[in-house]
DNA sequence: GATGAATGAGCATTCATTCAT
DNA sequence: CATGAATGAATGCTCATTCAT
């Protein structure tokens, strides 16, 4: 996909698509308004509106776009993986990477108000269930061989991404400083720990053998 | 807290602060307007602004109002916890549970866009970090104890509520049909997972077989 | 009906509608902006919805207004009227008097394009179905007596009023320079030639009286 | 002059008019956007504007080529009629026929608000005062014989087309089902009556002869 | 306190028209 | 001749807010 921060001239299209972006991400859906795009896009509004008709199709084309690039990397990133722990790691990794790389199309993606209309919402919600189920095609040997658990289908995005995702939300709210990829470690660790069976746990918990060892730290 | 949602006949400001808590939860603060609050509480543009003066402030009030039910609930149960596990069943508890009983409050509460005013933006967050650091002081005792971790103080909400939170979202958003208050017990463990000590882990893991190994709780 | 032409001062709903019917015969409601009657009625834009909500709201109620005035009169004056060939003059006259006195009005009326939402046009239709409904209850006498023809009744309204309106139309569109009300005496005695029965009328006709003679071609 | 309502593949040009008189029909010509034409043309915006220049041209094209279309039937009529009364029951029946045959042509004729720019309009009535003179000549041997009365002349119009013109809006306007055709007999007896002198008048009227006989009917 | 008329800046959207390709 | 992207003035309507009663 084209990355749309790209300062490459756009033609006019793209243009408006990226100070779209940039002008939902600052202000929502809602309060953004059709001249703000304007001039940001340096094109007319009729040029808007012969382009994409209604300020929600542009938002439609963002979050469809949005969307793909998203699950893309997601997806990419676990088919590298090699065991279900680096599976989630990379999974975390993958995430707050493109949140940090595309924040303002993060902070539009996630902020999912109703904004966007009943009809384009459907396709959105299709898009996800579709990449959805993918990736749990793709995770699905760890559960057969045990290790990870099976739990309620709606329980698996919360406890993988869930931490992640409220971090993140913190930070694209500008209510955290540091770079949530620095918490990577502890989250896909938080999140191996919630996934995991029992078994798989036990083994890569830091102690374990001797009985009687002193907690560290 | 006097509740909103009675059926009992309520003052203007009280039934003006219901209505609009509705209608902000249904279409968020910005597509509110001010007409609609009048119609679904019966006051006039007048009295509405006699009471409040602007929709900011409404929205503030109910916002102050909302965020102090709800950290009530949380430390409450908290307070009466014995141990750290418990600790954060209940925690998980109260938190899905209020969720539940006040879904638009809920709703209205985790929107949080700008919406609200900066002034009052830096109020909630200053209500907000006290609440937290009163929460912290009530668990400082299972830190000290090595049962829960230390960890980046940012990190503590996203893996205590992160997961519930992210599966509350999906449940007021429509998209989840299921009570989340099912999955109450998978939440706590997943976040006791997160939080305790490699020690404190191990013992309640439910295999562990090693003979000589204690299981704790 | 209170006259809306007047120079009394008037309230604000009444000045916007004397405005709007003054610009709506000028350029059509189509073409007519609320701006115009903003500048014409020197009230402010919130004012003009907050009274009527909707330009075509505006030009409903002008229609019944305007409907219910035009229509009385004409009732009014086939009340008072003798005897058949009376009731007829007394109508043209009335029509003609009503359309000259109020040629905004008559203008807006007899414009009649869809312009008005189908909703409302169904309620216009059933006002002057009414009214149509009580005029031919008045003439019913003359009809039994066989003075005046009885005829396909969507003929009746283009053979009484379809010269007078033709005219009027004329008038109205600034095609015609003399006052059409010169025209009352030609224009009901053709009413009278088309609707009398063969006998009422070669009782009028100016010569009848060589009772043989024949009046060849 | 070219059908317009002909299924012939059409040129560009002529396209372009029918289409636009379809539309004009429909909703008039203010209403009328480029783009509706666009659309039912297949014609692009800039081919639209290549061939015409602007809306108005297009709508005075239609315009012309319509009333040159509607008066050369109604003037070939009249040439073939041998007697007055005759001339009139054609002209009727002429005028009807044309309309159900091209209603929209007829909408759009009749609708004749200002919409046409002054320029064009007054080329419209020049047309019109034109194409009446002929007529007017065409009937002056009647005249001169006794048989039709002298009247003002912005008389003749309506008393002889302004009933069938009535009746012809309503069907125009969807408010009478009854093809108006079927009235042409009764129309064009009023028009006699009412333009007939009264001696050429009492020697069709249906009785006459005996002066003491009792109005059956 | 309550009411609702009044205000006017602001907004999404439309549309005739131009013009480079 | 045809195409469709681009333009920007204009329009109907919304909405927070004020204020006289």
């Amino acid at each position: 996909m084209k990355t749309i921060e790209t300062t490459v001239p756009l033609d006019r299209k793209s243009a408006i698509l990226a100070a779209a972006l940039a002008v939902f991400a600052e202000k929502g859906i809602e309060a953004a308004t059709i001249d703000d795009i304007r001039q940001r896009s340096q094109a007319s509004v009729g040029s808007i509106y012969h382009h994409f008709g209604t300020k929600e199709n542009i938002a439609a084309a963002l979050f469809a776009q949005g969307l793909d690039d998203y699950w893309n990397g997601l997806l990419a990133g676990v088919r590298e993986a090699e065991d279900a722990r680096a599976a989630i790691h990379i999974l975390l990794a993958t995430h707050l990477d493109w949140i940090v790389a595309r924040p303002e199309l993060a902070r539009f993606l996630f902020a999912r108000r109703q904004a966007v209309s009943p009809a384009h919402d459907q396709a959105i919600r299709q898009l996800t269930a579709d990449h959805f189920k993918t990736m749990l095609a793709l995770l699905k040997p760890w559960f057969q061989q045990g290790i990870l658990r099976r739990l309620a289908p709606e329980l698996y995005a919360p406890l993988l991404l869930g931490p992640a995702q409220e971090l993140a939300r913190h930070w694209l709210g500008g209510r955290l400083r540091q770079d949530p990829r620095a918490a990577i470690d502890e989250l896909s660790a938080a999140a191996w720990r919630s996934l995991a069976t029992d078994e798989a746990l036990a083994a890569t918990l830091s102690l374990q053998r001797p009985a009687h060892k002193e907690p560290g730290k």
